[in-house]
DNA sequence: TTGTATGCGTTATCAC
DNA sequence: GTGATAACGCATACAA
């Protein structure tokens, strides 16, 4: 493959020129850019970014490392990200760790190694060594969705507390009593934050707090349907089920699904996160919606911070409640009007509206 | 940070010899293995990838380049192909094309000056210059899903004629007789294909071939929407449509729901691609499956095979397809039977049943 | 078994 | 405005 030298012999000039002109990094006479330019075009040469990173020591590279690519959550995410940062300038390398804290140090130590510029970390519950040292050594890192406790480290996140409450109170006024959570890993953030609203939040509502209704999942769907079965097998079991997130929910309507359950009139369902098809499900799930962009966008931008070592703040976004009809909520059975219909990428937190499924006027 | 010299200082050898025991590429005593790694570990060392790739001319990385984030079967594409790539020791470079020539190049060239040691690529309905000189440059590259008209590249994709015969024939046992298709690009090898299939089908189950009732999108959401709203505005609409992807179908789907249709009884609803969250819309969709994960081990294994310069053959996997019961398929309207409850991450083809919804015995 | 020295392709420093 | 050359961090050919 052509490299510097052949273009530069070519173009009769020297290499140093070449990167003069490929760089614009000093001024070149209009004809011997042009000289060069056509040699590059004949040689089809392209710039070696392996070399030009080593002398450099700049990678135009971010590292992603989420949570698990086949959460539509995680694919929005980096969807935003990406985004965000092309526009920028710079490339994207995603790694799945697939919820494991052995996959995502995996990835964490390529993307190290391959010299990525920054990272931005959805951390999985355990603090391993290695994220550890990470943090240590001090380089471009931030955490995005979720937080680790007790490490030092920029993150952007968003908060359901008052969703969840919302949530909660609207489960409330819908006359219901037994609601049960089945929440993510309790040594994540995002696990424990969401429990913890939601405990509050009943009794806040004055609703009873019991131990059974309270399952731990994983954040997979796998979890969500067993979360969901034992609740079912309770000899009171709950009126509605709240998962922590989209694909317990996928498993949990599994579950309902594969018992001949109706909802809600045999059981309710709400899910913490909202993705497109929860309004083509029958009937259409109450969710609270994540701001997934803002929250790719300004991860991205806090990363650039942290790269050009400025300080940045945290940052926490509100999630907001979006009211369907899984829990037993007034409303025709079916109609135009109360299904969402919005353009997809265009994410769920478009628009200001809080409320969907009112009815028809 | 730390380098080599510095480990090598530490533990009072050469270089050379840390080379030797980090990449065990000749013998070394146990002692001074020994002292390398304690000098390691002392140092943090993490050995450079980018000076490491300049040196050996290889990355150990491979690029992906995918049709859109945002569309589930790309995800689990992706899925996929880095489970494959991982446990053959590559990493994996997702670029997002998101179905645009621009982007689909933009990320072909910054993959290819990040002198990834493949390629694999869904490529886009164009066929870009960039596209064409790096198949002439011929350096270790795989068509994924689709192909492009008369370039000579390794492909790995899916074939649903036979899926959609099936399909055809299904929809005229059940009486159908107007039967509409919202087709991918037509530049693309599965926008092609799948309209081609389509017809014959029509014909060959006697089923008269209309025009109008072949509607052309791009395999986005939005496209799906605007093609159903067409062809229910017709004077004489469809009274199945038959969308060529998930996206598409989401986006009819939506456009029946805002029109207050119902399905199947206004209006039947298929779809190219199935996605888990189809045996939840109600009614559940009628689908056809493309083996997602087997594509994906098989683009790898093809294209590890160009990298160490072997030839290999295109290779192409069959669809199959799933009756749900959006076509109007008989059956109870709700049951648990019925209705899917495959393990998420398992996949589609998972299994060899060839029908779902058979209701109870 | 170990050490020395060269070069990978580029950018940047310094002379001219 | 342009050219010669050192250096980036590592792997390896060759010497010992």
């Amino acid at each position: 493959m052509a490299g510097v030298k052949d273009v530069a012999r070519l173009a009769g000039v020297s290499v140093a020129t070449v990167s003069r002109v490929l760089n614009d990094s000093a001024p070149v006479t209009e004809e011997t850019r042009a000289r060069v330019l056509a040699a590059v075009a004949e040689l089809g040469y392209r710039p070696n970014g392996v070399a030009r990173s080593l002398r450099t020591d700049t990678t135009r590279t971010v590292g992603l490392v989420i949570g698990d690519i086949l959460n539509p959550f995680f694919t929005e995410l980096a969807r935003a990200v990406e985004d965000e940062a092309r526009s920028a300038g710079y490339s994207v390398v995603i790694g799945n760790a697939d919820e494991r804290p052995g996959r995502q140090d995996h990835y964490v130590r390529t993307l190290l190694e391959q010299r990525v510029d920054g990272l931005l970390l959805c951390p999985t519950a355990e603090i391993t060594p290695l994220v550890r040292d990470v943090v240590r050594d001090g380089g471009p890192l931030v955490f995005l969705d979720r937080t680790l406790p007790g490490l030092d480290v920029p993150t952007v996140r968003a908060d359901g507390t008052a969703a969840i409450g919302e949530l909660v109170a609207h489960l409330a006024r819908l006359g219901h009593r037994r609601v049960a959570f089945v929440s993510g890993p309790a040594l994540l953030s995002t696990g424990r934050e969401r429990t913890e609203a939601f405990v509050a939040a009943l009794r806040a509502n004055g609703l009873p707090v019991r131990p059974e209704y309270l399952e731990a999942g994983d954040f997979q769907a796998a979890s969500g349907r067993a979360s969901a079965a034992r609740l079912l097998d309770l000899p009171e079991p709950p009126e509605v089920i709240f998962a922590g997130d989209n694909l317990m929910a996928l498993g949990a309507l599994d579950e309902i699904r594969a018992r001949g359950l109706a909802i809600p009139g045999d059981v309710g369902l709400a899910s913490y996160d909202d993705v497109p098809w929860f309004t083509h499900v029958d009937p259409p799930v109450t969710a609270i919606a994540q701001p997934v962009q803002d929250l790719g966008r300004r991860a991205v931008r806090a990363l650039l911070e942290r790269i050009a070592r400025r300080p940045v703040e945290p940052e926490v976004l509100a999630a907001r409640l979006v009211v369907r009809r899984s829990c037993g909520e007034p409303g025709p059975d079916r109609g135009a009007e109360d299904l969402a219909v919005r353009p997809l990428g265009a994410g769920p937190q478009g628009g200001d509206l809080t409320k969907e499924g009112s009815g028809p006027a």
